[in-house]
DNA sequence: CATGGCTATACATACGTATTCAGCCCGCTT
DNA sequence: AAGCGGGCTGAATACGTATGTATAGCCATG
């Protein structure tokens, strides 16, 4: 058939009253009266009538949309997107969902012109940042974000800097929750395995947790048994096969990440040091964690929960509301490889 | 400053033209001169100016954007995306900004009324479906979608039905390969672990492509070494347990997909039977795959390419050219669980 | 009985862009 | 010199909705 969309006049027509009554009655507004109402609602039901969203964005002013902005070093292959970043898109999208609003997904290379695009072009009323690798390096476009009076949030870690509205995990409560266990299962000589470098701040609030974790025990961080790693599972390995060849004795592993725990264990499973003989706690909770064989004691953080709270932060800002930081709790999760 | 968004009377005034030569400058139109349109560039510079989305879209009667539509069964766990989808994203926006297309993602209940949503709404100018589960439940709402005349492509399998155009990886070839290469590996009691029922289809293919290996070297299929698996680790496990139960013997396991075939893989170290001594075989090379001891040897489906069929596709057929459906070839990764 | 208050609806308009059409200027032809 | 066509630009308008303002009907009140 193919006949043209019909319009809010359509709808007007056969329900015997004029378009701004369909309008009105279609967004709840009370001066419609019920009878009207119903009558209206049952003609856009009858002409399969849905408001045209691009007419009614430029109405109102808005886009009842939200855009979510991945961020990539343009080194990184393309296809590795933090796990738990995938882990919350379903959640995010549900809680869209429940508040009116889309979702637009996009991928951007740190050096794009990505600042002046969403909200200026109407696309989005807000943004929802996750960075990955040196935050530092879009710090500068932050700004320019706060000085257009962008609305957005970013995950990261709470006290990084001041820069703008985040959500995060308590990463320093990870660290000191896994690190607690592993000294709860006897372990006293526990290797760090990651970077605490500044430019991973998620990874350096875990490193102090660990610290504190041991120093409650009455024990001191001791530098041999740390071993700079990033989040991919070569770099777990050759960590773990760098602490080998330094001679350090070690009886457990706290791994910044679920990836670089697994590529450890890889490597102690490849000299035939046993897991959990050596004991191996992660963080994250990827998929993997839990197929891995000695299924991977970890750090989870709850997407749900993580999802839930961008979305509505960035939904208070929006609608003008006060938008404090959130620092989201972590559960450790025990499993096979660490007793 | 928060002052008012600039608009392409802002530009006009800015340039000295009118704002119709603003939109003819901007849009790439040729009847504007190059030193017009030079300024006019300028101009929007300056301003930090951006078309307006809304407005255009209302204008042009399109929103460029595209919607990608996830499918869950209202049971499932709803942290469990399929693995293979999730990485299609990456590619698949970056197809669409190639395009000039925006994607818009949503989850969608089989039971709602999704069919009706965004192309009528005018959110989206096509619709990119990814179902999961038994693709049966939601054929009649494909129809409507026919019916309406709306653009939409949906990954599957190829010639399950005549509804719509579809993208899809060779399953077929696929399972002839992994069979192939289990069979080149001197194995001769395969085992086949998933179902074969008609509401997969992707999985119906791979047991046929099995079954055309098998006989391709003399072989006939024994449904004694079938164990049916939907695509989860317990699932796999348990068949595997059953296998085990019924006392067939078998030197090698062919999964459908690769969560299956670590659930197959953790019954078999459970019972002290070491892979690769029992050669395994999985489908869909999601990250874990590579991650599990052994690194499991499957069949890989490359996202990326199927990103990219797939938005060619709906933008092709939103241009109203022609949409033939799209079969993807398939690469046998071998790695150590098949010896 | 007239007026005032109230409710439910209609009228008019603005949002910002893209496009159709008309007009202008200029150089060239006959 | 008049006509003419081509290359650029401006004026007018339409897209479909939401909302401010005006109006019609109605009951109650003085």
């Amino acid at each position: 058939m193919m006949q043209r969309r019909p319009t809010s006049f359509d709808i007007a027509a056969l329900a015997g009253v004029s378009q701004p009554t369909v309008s009105r009655a279609l967004s709840g507004n009370p001066s419609v009266s019920a009878e009207t109402r119903a009558r209206v609602l049952a003609a856009a039901e009858e002409l399969h009538y849905k408001v045209d969203k691009n007419a009614s964005g430029l109405r109102r002013q808005l886009s009842r949309t939200l855009a979510l902005l991945f961020f990539e070093e343009p080194s990184s292959d393309e296809s590795l997107i933090n796990p738990f970043y995938l882990s919350m898109l379903g959640p995010m999208v549900r809680q869209c969902a429940v508040h009116g609003y889309d979702l637009l997904i996009s991928f951007q290379q740190l050096s794009s012109d990505w600042h002046v695009d969403y909200e200026d072009s109407r696309k989005a009323d807000g943004i929802i940042l996750l960075g990955y690798g040196d935050y530092l390096e879009y710090l500068p476009k932050l700004e320019q974000l706060i000085e257009r009076g962008t609305h957005f949030v970013r995950w990261g870690s709470g006290d990084e800097s001041q820069i703008g509205t985040t959500v995060s995990s308590d990463n320093e409560q990870g660290g000191f929750d896994a690190t607690s266990h592993l000294l709860s299962k006897g372990r006293r000589k526990i290797a760090f395995i990651g970077t605490a470098e500044a430019g991973c701040p998620e990874f350096l609030e875990r490193w102090r947790g660990y610290c504190r974790a041991l120093r409650a025990a009455g024990l001191e961080p001791d530098d041999e048994l740390r071993a700079d790693a990033g989040p991919s599972e070569s770099e777990g390995r050759e960590a773990l096969e760098r602490l080998l060849d330094r001679g350090v004795e070690f009886d457990a592993i706290f791994a910044v990440s679920d990836v670089t725990a697994i590529g450890a264990m890889h490597a102690l499973q490849a000299i035939g040091r046993g897991v959990p003989e050596v004991a191996v706690v992660g963080f994250d909770d990827i998929p993997a964690a839990s197929l891995s064989s000695p299924a991977l004691t970890t750090v989870a953080q709850d997407p749900r929960q993580a999802a839930e709270a961008l979305i509505e932060t960035v939904i208070a800002a929006i609608e003008g509301d006060g938008v404090p930081n959130r620092v989201l709790p972590v559960r450790l999760t025990v499993r096979q490889s660490s007793g």
